[in-house]
DNA sequence: GCCGTTTTCGGCCCGACTGTTTTCAGTCG
């Protein structure tokens, strides 16, 4: 059983308490193992081996320990059935609405059994919600919005989307120069989440314009963002907004000296902020998002920067990437924490498509562009020949790309070209062309695009056979996810990362921000274990380079270092790290820049 | 339901905002 789907239980089971009027704590706990589920790699049906191993996960006791195996053995636990009884599932569909919480859900269900958010919907329709206790006329209004919402978006967002959107209305908040000092984003955008839920965006004013009245009129400025499709709240320092495409963006205005408080208390995650103000309160101190202030009298302890506050903390400054509780903080206190890989290490792209296959570009438009980034290498990496829909490269086009792009060397210098392929895995784990081929090539990339949905075992074997072939060197988009779209295969990631060490492949973390692949908790397994790390874009075109740095995120949220990837390495040292096959030939160097010419003349 | 050595019982993050109230409960992040 995967971990997600224990988590799932769990956290319906803490959502059903809680609608059943369950003291805070008892339903915390079952969230919080939930949460904990997610964030470690091991699966937990492994751990569950060994009783004693399990108890020492932080918030598993004795019950939990016992309340995990029975999941894992029955496939469902015993109070979430009894919950079930008393509440149809449906129910916990309507805690997803805005405005709607437990109580809310609890007192509906009593009164009217509204269980389904289409109910609701008619309800407030109707007009019958007005006269219960705690409701009225405008609880109407908000629930017709909501299910309005929850009808049109599916709630989450790729990061490239939330990205873009954040920059947009930045830019456009930016506009109030006299007033506003300083515009980024927090919460999980800074922190370079694969897929974002809202936008938070804190806005600090300068010094001698932070009054009531100029926070207003910026507040009314944002209000008449032509992007807006309505206003969600609108207070003393908060304005909320969902945009035309869904997404919810939450804007805090503040004052300059808060912001490194603010920063740290909307950037989170909420993990890691529970941890930090538990730490204060331990130090004798309370930490909110205004500042670090002593518990008994107030008085002012750190708040102006992230740093200042860290530092009281006795803790090294802790990047957002890394603020997931989930080691952090331990490795801050020790100083032990990872000096993160940076886009500027980047010195060459491992994988990409070009007018041969599926891409728009040719190999020297594609060089061209890559140079201009300042790389040093790139290999070129057309589909074989499975992925027909792609016009994939048999054996005989295969080779005649290599001679295409040795031909385009020449013309193209400053730039080491590569002659790859992204070889198919086929069905049963063997290589879509033939070892003769592959053994010509640079760089042998190899990914699954066809039969996913195969089972654990199968899966894994495939995956194996493939890293066991002497040819490959690196596995493409490992887990063939696509964000908010389809799902990972499954299969044993530990013994496939155990045979990438072994064999010498090198993964990918596949930087399209449709896949980010292999994802954070993966590239920390890989680290964990030595595995290496290639960052590619996966480009189909010469404007998907700039892909890079949503990689790059996602490596630094699995702790890489520079040292962990090995396209952060130069030209020659990048082609000795590959895994080195039998009778392969070296690659041509690339002629020198004219540049380069005239400075060893 | 978990956790802890100043607590084995009593907390469990905490402040803002909204809408319904007429001082506060519920929701949210």
């Amino acid at each position: 059983m995967e971990n997600r789907e224990v988590a799932r239980i769990l956290r319906e089971t803490a959502q059903l308490l809680e609608i059943d009027g369950a003291i805070i704590g008892r339903y915390r706990s079952y969230e919080k193992v939930a949460e904990l589920l997610f964030s470690i790699h091991e699966r937990i049906e492994d751990v569950a081996k060994d009783p004693k191993k399990l108890k020492e996960l932080p918030g598993i006791g004795d019950n939990m320990a016992a309340h995990i195996c029975e999941i894992l053995e029955t496939g469902d636990y015993a109070l979430r059935a009894k919950l079930l009884k008393k509440y149809p599932l449906t129910l916990l569909d309507l805690l997803n609405l805005q405005s709607m919480g437990p109580k809310k859900v609890a007192l509906l269900y009593k009164k009217f059994k509204v269980c389904t958010v289409e109910g609701l919907e008619q309800m407030a329709r109707d007009g019958k919600l007005r006269d219960l206790e705690g409701f009225g006329e405008k609880s109407e209004e908000n629930i017709l919005k909501a299910t309005a919402v929850a009808k049109r978006a599916s709630g989450r967002f790729k990061l490239d989307v939330a990205e873009n959107e954040a920059n947009k209305l930045i830019a456009y908040i930016g506009q109030k120069s006299d007033i506003v000092d300083f515009i980024t984003a927090a919460g999980s955008l800074r922190r370079g989440k694969e897929t974002i839920g809202d936008v938070d965006l804190v806005v600090t004013l300068k010094p001698k314009r932070s009054k009531q009245a100029d926070i207003d009129e910026v507040a009314e400025h944002i209000l008449k963002y032509p992007g807006i499709d309505q206003t969600l709240a609108h207070g003393e320092n908060k304005v909320s907004i969902v945009l035309g495409n869904g997404l919810q963006v939450d804007v805090r205005l503040l004052e300059k000296d808060c912001l490194g408080a603010a920063l740290l208390y909307f950037t989170g995650s909420k993990e890691h902020n529970v941890v930090l103000r538990g730490r204060a309160r331990d130090m004798g101190w309370t930490l909110n998002e205004y500042a670090l202030t002593t518990l008994k009298s107030g008085r002012f302890v750190a708040g102006k920067t992230e740093h200042d506050i860290y530092a009281k903390l006795q803790l090294d400054y802790i990047e957002p990437e890394l603020r997931e509780n989930t080691g952090e903080i331990e490795a801050a206190e020790n100083h032990t924490l990872p000096a993160l890989l940076k886009l500027e290490d980047i010195r060459g792209d491992l994988q990409m498509h070009t007018t041969a296959s599926d891409g728009r570009n040719s190999i020297e438009e594609m060089g061209e562009a890559a140079r201009e980034l300042g790389y040093e290498y790139i290999a070129l990496t057309d589909h074989s020949k499975a992925v027909t829909v792609a016009n994939g490269m048999d054996d005989k086009r295969t080779l005649q790309q290599l001679a295409k792009i040795r031909d385009a060397q020449t013309r193209v210098p400053g730039i080491r070209l590569f002659a790859g392929i992204e070889v198919d895995v086929l069905k049963n784990g063997q290589m879509d062309l033939a070892d003769e081929t592959l053994g010509q090539l640079d760089v042998v990339v190899a990914s699954i695009h066809s039969f996913m949905q195969m089972d654990r075992n199968e899966m894994t074997e495939r995956i194996l056979a493939a890293i066991e072939n002497p040819y490959v060197q690196i596995i493409a988009h490992p887990t063939g996810r696509l964000l908010l779209r389809r799902e990972a295969f499954e299969y044993e990631m530990e013994k496939i990362l155990d045979a990438a060490k072994k064999h010498g492949v090198a993964m990918e973390c596949n930087a399209y921000p449709d896949r980010l692949d292999l994802k954070d908790i993966h590239l920390r397994m890989c680290k964990e274990r030595g595995v290496k790390v290639v960052i590619s874009t996966d480009a189909h075109s010469s404007t998907h380079f700039k892909m890079m740095k949503y990689g790059v995120i996602t490596a630094r949220r699995g702790w890489l270092e520079k040292k962990d990837v090995i396209n952060t390495l130069g030209t020659a040292e990048f082609l000795a790290a590959l895994r080195p096959r039998p009778g392969a030939v070296s690659a041509p160097t690339a002629p020198p820049t004219k540049a380069a010419k005239k400075k060893s003349a």
